[in-house]
DNA sequence: TTGAAAGCGCTAACAG
DNA sequence: CTGTTAGCGCTTTCAA
């Protein structure tokens, strides 16, 4: 390893000192035309790269923001991570990314470690729990900007940007009532997740503003995966629902397949579908599927952002809490009508 | 910003030496029992935490490896990075992330930044270009590993981690020609990058292996979106071709799309369609989509599995150059038979 | 077992 | 316009 140029190595071989070769790397107008470009000329003559670490340590800062979500491979967390690069490295940003898979222990790990970093901002899609809340006190407490984006926890200091839930799952649900059904379930997520809450929320006001009375039972609250939601389905089929609002688009997808493959029900005349989403397989299944699109990656820029505002705020010793909500569209496909 | 503690507060706080807090901080075997409980007790009690810019600075290592892909958002890519993100965290590694948008400004920009970071390893799916091969040679010259994966680079000297593009390409097509297929087109990406280079040769290579003669011609190289994909099909489409090897799903997908909607040919009967990735939507199309499995999660866990050793093996004073080609299997579904 | 001292590479007063 | 000096917070010889 042989070891890297640094400043002091540009001053000798110039003859200068190294704080004048610092001050000429970094624009400084306080240094002269001529040694600034004799200076930007060895550096380039020597191979010199500048220690991000060193200059770090001294400045205080990193120009790095963290992004912790559960697994990075999902739809709309790729898409928002995507985004949220592209705003980081337009502002000279760097992002260093974690992912929890939705435990407690990877994600205390996880925040943990960005502490240590000494990253300048947070941006994390939370898993639900406590101790997450409580871990993110570190860095409100020290003055080091979190955004949630995605999902959030009921923290009152902590900024956001997410969609409506609430309302698109309502406006969803009017959608399907309007269409005539009247025997709508909801297969929703882990409802200690605000985020599902929230849709069941929506879906639940949404029954209660119309003729057919709100039924408990129709909330079936279980993990989204494939094979859960085909055996969910089969149960509830009995009951003949003839719309099925489903918190996300894998299950949607994954029973629309099953409905195809093993049963003789038409969609949408026999039984409606919705998803949440709006990923790329919903509108290449057949029939293509209703869903929400969350404007993923426009939810990752929005949140970086609003994590950079934050940070600026911060140096300049003003705290700051803002939430936004950003737009979502129903995309009303084949699957209901 | 309330000032962090550091190991001076503690050792003030404890009337010791920094050095002493620092070596029980580190659990040093050089340090006394008591002491060593006596200064965790106090960094619990003050919240200390480590400040890994100043300790990385020090070590002249960052525990951090530098991602640089063309898209976060991609199938094939998001999937890899969350396998490397897993390794590298297992093992105590840090990741961070840039995009390139498939040019070679953005790659510079990201591979200089990431150099400057005194990254300890580089996983990079390269956008062809002879600057950044130029470029590479900061790390390799400094001792920094850096595997390529998925795509890659002439380079002799760097290790790589991919697929046998070639190879299952070749075997793809023969098979088409086994289910009697003559008139077999490839619809190719860029040429230029190797990738879409070997592919275009397996599939040559088992088509001068058959007895239909090999026609240049039946080769388009084409960008590899949707639309362009259909328009690529409405040309070729006179020469009644009976089979297309795509070389993406997302090509794939689309011209499937457009046969359902706007012709009356029958796939697999009167064309069979291949794509290149497995991507969800691959199985989710109706008539299924025939496509190769390029182990994506895998891919990056190898490649980061790769990286950390070779990172040791520079430690050690071994620099070492390998390449790891995963296994991919071809997926047999409804567009061909 | 602990402390003193030096330094990783950089920046920022302060002086001149 | 440039040099001197003093750290950022940590680790690591070298002494004691």
């Amino acid at each position: 390893m042989t070891r890297k140029t640094t400043i002091h190595d540009l001053a000798k071989a110039l003859g200068i000192d190294s704080s004048t070769v610092s001050r000429a790397l970094n624009d400084s107008p306080r240094v002269g035309k001529k040694t600034k470009d004799r200076v930007l000329k060895m550096a380039k003559e020597m191979g010199y790269q500048r220690n991000l670490m060193a200059s770090n340590l001294r400045m205080r800062k990193t120009m790095t923001i963290g992004v912790v979500v559960p697994f990075i491979s999902r739809y709309v967390l790729s898409e928002a991570i995507g985004g949220i690069e592209q705003v980081a490295s337009a502002n000279d940003y760097q992002v260093i990314i974690a992912q929890t898979h939705d435990n407690v222990e990877d994600s205390e790990k996880a925040i943990n470690t960005l502490f240590m970093n000494r990253i300048d901002g947070l941006l994390i899609s939370p898993t639900q729990s406590e101790k997450i809340e409580e871990q993110l006190k570190q860095f409100t407490g020290s003055d080091i900007p979190v955004v949630m984006f995605d999902r959030y926890l009921e923290t009152s200091n902590i900024s956001k940007v997410t969609i409506d839930d609430r309302n698109v799952t309502k406006q969803l649900t009017k959608y399907l009532i309007e269409t005539g059904k009247k025997n709508i379930y909801h297969i929703a997520g882990d409802l200690d997740a605000i985020m599902y809450r929230e849709r069941c929320e929506g879906y639940k006001s949404a029954i209660q503003e119309s003729d057919v009375e709100f039924d408990a039972n129709k909330v079936i609250s279980v993990e989204l995966f494939p094979e859960v939601a085909v055996e969910t389905f089969e149960k509830i089929r009995v009951d003949k629902p003839d719309a099925l609002i489903c918190a996300n688009d894998v299950t949607a997808i994954a029973i629309i397949k099953h409905i195809n493959e093993n049963t003789d029900l038409r969609i949408p005349e026999d039984i409606a579908i919705t998803g949440f989403s709006d990923s790329p397989a919903s509108s290449i299944i057949k029939p293509s599927l209703t869903t929400v699109n969350q404007h993923p990656l426009e939810l990752g820029r929005t949140a970086a952002n609003l994590l950079l505002e934050c940070i600026k705020d911060a140096d300049s010793g003003s705290a700051s809490k803002k939430s936004i909500v950003i737009n979502s569209d129903i995309m009303i496909r084949e699957s209901t009508n």
